[in-house]
DNA sequence: TACCTTCGGTCAAAATCGCGTCACAAAAAA
DNA sequence: TTTTTTGTGACGCGATTTTGACCGAAGGTA
């Protein structure tokens, strides 16, 4: 899949050059003209990185980075400053704002592609998305599409190996039958909600033992605890 | 949880259109026919936005405008100005006054709905609702929907769970058994004021030590304190 | 093609548990 | 004191979940 770029400038002429550039090399590019479209953006996607100008009407870039990296969501998603000013750079990058990488302006796309595949690169090769998920005798192994109880496999269809994922990514919060509906079965809420409580039953005979994980919240959801 | 809007305006039939708009639209909405009574459900509730008229009896929408920016509780409020004069808008939203976006009279229900959508959004990707609330060795975790007391869970009911939770993000603030059925049972108003005593009771049985938290104010209702 | 198996969704009982109400006791206010 | 308001215990209905059974769709096999 390609890797996914936010674009963040409020002058429209600036947003398409970058827009254009970094779609020919490849990436899947979102624009955001002002900080609180940034921020929603950002959130709702969580895009691989993100391109910041500084220089934006009412919320600055400064603001916007400091906001980025308090949420716990947007923490770690890699920024690259676009300012005007040298003089700016110390700070950009810095402990006090922790932006990855920055540009001048003007700024050839060349550059910013050298850079953009930089960090990166940087980034993927670090943290990828975890392929097991271990709970105590407890393994889903999502590429092997296998789950094992004591090392022993457990035969599951495809919903169920879904449902399970879902939970056990969300370890701890409760996921309510509507949430469950859209994230494992895929915006069919023309589905009856109560066909999540059959599949929870035939996931649970089929786990065993280890569906003391699997956690009932009477009038929310359920819960995969531990 | 549905966002709350605070509509003001003397007007019945104009409240009754917006109300049932915003309704349908999926928002809890409350209203107020003037100044005093917009002040008061304003700080009681902290509504995500309030639509203000500026036509009002004795005080009016500008003057109230300024005081729900002066109180603490209120002053982050969004607000939406309905005004029936053009030249008024500069002065509704500008440094003065502070309001975030304007409608002039007569208005379409669409034009009202895009207004608060944007808004809404606009407010709520800038400050992310907490997911804990900690009050000294009490803790209450959201989506994990736990109550600990010094780390050690308390079993609670989903009613339970929401009614702690709605006095403990309005914590000082005395919320009557008329506000906590609405905000915690939803617009079920047809049940008995007294069924809040009820839960209350249950729920501080089940703090134990932490229900020192839960104070009763005679004559008026329910506070969660410190 | 016909037959069989499997999976996914629906439905309706059964089991469970929570909720709302009432009546009365207790406490505070008048 | 009387009156008003809140706390408490108990009860039964009803909502929610669990469970078992059913059925059609899809896919494999002969």
């Amino acid at each position: 899949m390609k890797p996914r770029i936010l674009v963040v400038d409020d002058e429209p002429e600036a947003v398409e050059l970058v827009e254009f550039n970094l779609k020919q090399a490849g990436y899947a590019v979102t624009t955001a003209v002002d900080g609180a479209e940034a921020l929603k953006k950002a959130r709702a996607q969580t895009p691989d990185l993100i391109v910041l100008d500084v220089m934006l009407p009412e919320m600055d870039g400064f603001e916007i980075c400091k906001t980025l990296r308090l949420d716990a969501v947007t923490a770690k998603v890699p920024i690259i400053m676009l300012t005007a000013k040298a003089a700016e750079i110390d700070r950009v990058l810095g402990l006090e704002l922790g932006a990855d990488d920055y540009l001048t302006k003007p700024f050839s796309p060349r550059e910013l592609l050298l850079r953009v595949k930089k960090i990166l690169a940087r980034f993927q090769s670090e943290e990828k998305p975890k392929e097991q998920l271990r709970f105590g005798d407890l393994l889903i192994d999502l590429p092997r599409h296998i789950v094992t109880w004591k090392n022993k496999p457990i035969e599951m269809t495809a919903t169920e190996f879904k449902l399970i994922t879902v939970l056990a990514q969300r370890a701890g919060r409760v996921q309510s039958r509507d949430q469950l509906l859209r994230d494992v079965w895929e915006y069919d809420s023309l589905i009856d909600t109560r066909t999540v409580d059959t599949h929870m039953r035939r996931l649970r005979e089929k786990i065993g033992a280890a569906s003391k994980h699997l956690d009932t919240v009477r009038g929310v959801g359920y819960r995969f605890v531990e």
